[in-house]
DNA sequence: CGTAGATTTGAACGTCCTCAAGTCGAGTGG
DNA sequence: CCACTCGACTTGAGGACGTTCAAATCTACG
């Protein structure tokens, strides 16, 4: 069975647009509150739980939603011909998952949960049937596509510095300003992924991201203790990213 | 004044959708050829050409309008905060370009033509209009939006592979691919772009790129002779992606 | 032709990978 | 409660690969 065709929660009030507390940058940001009441309930079909380490789909399921992050994280990956997966980014609430196969109606890539997550459940029809009448939801999700598109080319320019202390610097910053967005402390992260899923997404080895997080504490940029890391010297690790020898 | 500010070349016939070389691979796919016919002259203003060298828009530039390659190719990059530019993909004909600005208004790339090129000009407004009442163009539009993210994740997990063979490789794979959906051969690459644009979107110096051609070459697996490379032992070059000691 | 930029090649160095061992923490069953 | 186990993480030593610095060659274009 694919994993796309798992049940989808019946909905309940908790789970409307209008009190949800990411409704400010999801998809119907856009929307005035009148229409997000009225739209909210066409939109979105349901929720759906995926359990840490289930996929919320796989390469080749048949795509006829997507999804937006309600609660929890994912990783995106994809298979490469002999089989290595390729970790290509990390998904935090309020952002849209299944931009992969909202074309084709196939699923390129894999969308694995870091943590029990819920998801809210977008069927493709009605978001296009919505999206015809409502000029505000057409901007917004040209919007949400141009920020899809813009962070992509912001991580391949990441991947393209060179040494493993940008590239670590740099994914740090991101995930601390991205949850920040979201209402965490900017002064430290709880990294919900393993050192493996970091250092495949950089292109590095696992000992490589231990071994540079140990040398940032060691040298008062960080406090590493296991998965959360506090921000000592956050100016410091900013130069770090420009390539300036901090 | 901004790039973006450009005059836009009067139409000519030789332009229209339904005559073009491009049509089965660009925007208009999806559209019957009556379609194309009534709807290219709406949506397709006029076009643009744009000289070796300069750019068809640049960051902060304000952002009207969708380009479709017609003739050319391009590259895009991202300045850095220290002034460094990182090249983050090339752009063939029939793709499109400024999807870094759809939803703010406002380009966040640079996009630079590697050879004299002509770009066929859409105006948001037109396609935001013609998409409500055309749902063909939606959801070709959509189809187009799922190749550009899926190529991303492609990138991303080509730049993943740690050695520079891998990358190198995969590169020379997928341009000679991408040509050869256009009419080119499918045994030779023609590279518009220099050593230099190549290792930075790799993530490799301009060294490692050369020493790697030569070395390929050396082992029989290409033919480079400036520019223009030839593929002499493609299966041997899929077995290097793979991480197969070719 | 002459110049500037692109490309190739060489040699030495440094970073990151590989292999290997050991530590730590969470979950399980005695 | 404590040993046991498994996976995640850390740390060390040696070597491979890519970078850096330097110089020569080649090409395109005025």
């Amino acid at each position: 069975m694919e994993t796309a065709d798992l049940p989808v929660a019946v909905r309940s009030r908790a789970h409307e647009c209008s009190g949800c507390e990411q409704r400010a940058a999801c998809l119907p940001a856009a929307l005035s509150e009148a229409e997000r009441g009225r739209l909210g309930s066409v939109l979105v079909q349901g929720q759906r739980t995926v359990p840490r380490g289930q996929a919320l789909f796989r390469l080749g399921d048949r795509c006829t939603s997507l999804y937006a992050v309600w609660s929890g994280s994912f990783k995106t990956s994809l298979l490469s011909s002999d089989g290595t997966e390729h970790v290509t980014g990390f998904v935090l609430s309020a952002e849209l998952l299944g931009l992969d196969g909202m074309g084709s109606g196939r699923h390129h890539i894999d969308a694995v949960a870091l943590e029990d997550a819920q998801v809210c459940v977008i069927p493709l029809a009605s978001l296009r049937a919505v999206m015809r009448y409502t000029s505000a939801l057409q901007q917004q999700f040209q919007l949400m596509f141009e920020q899809v598109y813009v962070r992509h080319q912001e991580t391949l320019s990441m991947l393209g510095s060179r040494s493993a202390d940008e590239r670590v610097a740099a994914f740090l910053i991101d995930m601390a300003q991205r949850l920040h967005a979201r209402g965490s402390p900017a002064s430290s992260v709880l990294l919900r992924m393993t050192r493996d899923d970091i250092g495949n997404f950089l292109g590095l080895t696992v000992e490589t991201v231990s071994r540079t997080l140990s040398r940032f504490q060691a040298s008062r940029l960080l406090d590493v203790q296991h998965r959360m890391i506090r921000f000592v010297d956050l100016p410091g690790l900013h130069r770090l990213v420009n390539g300036e020898t901090g």
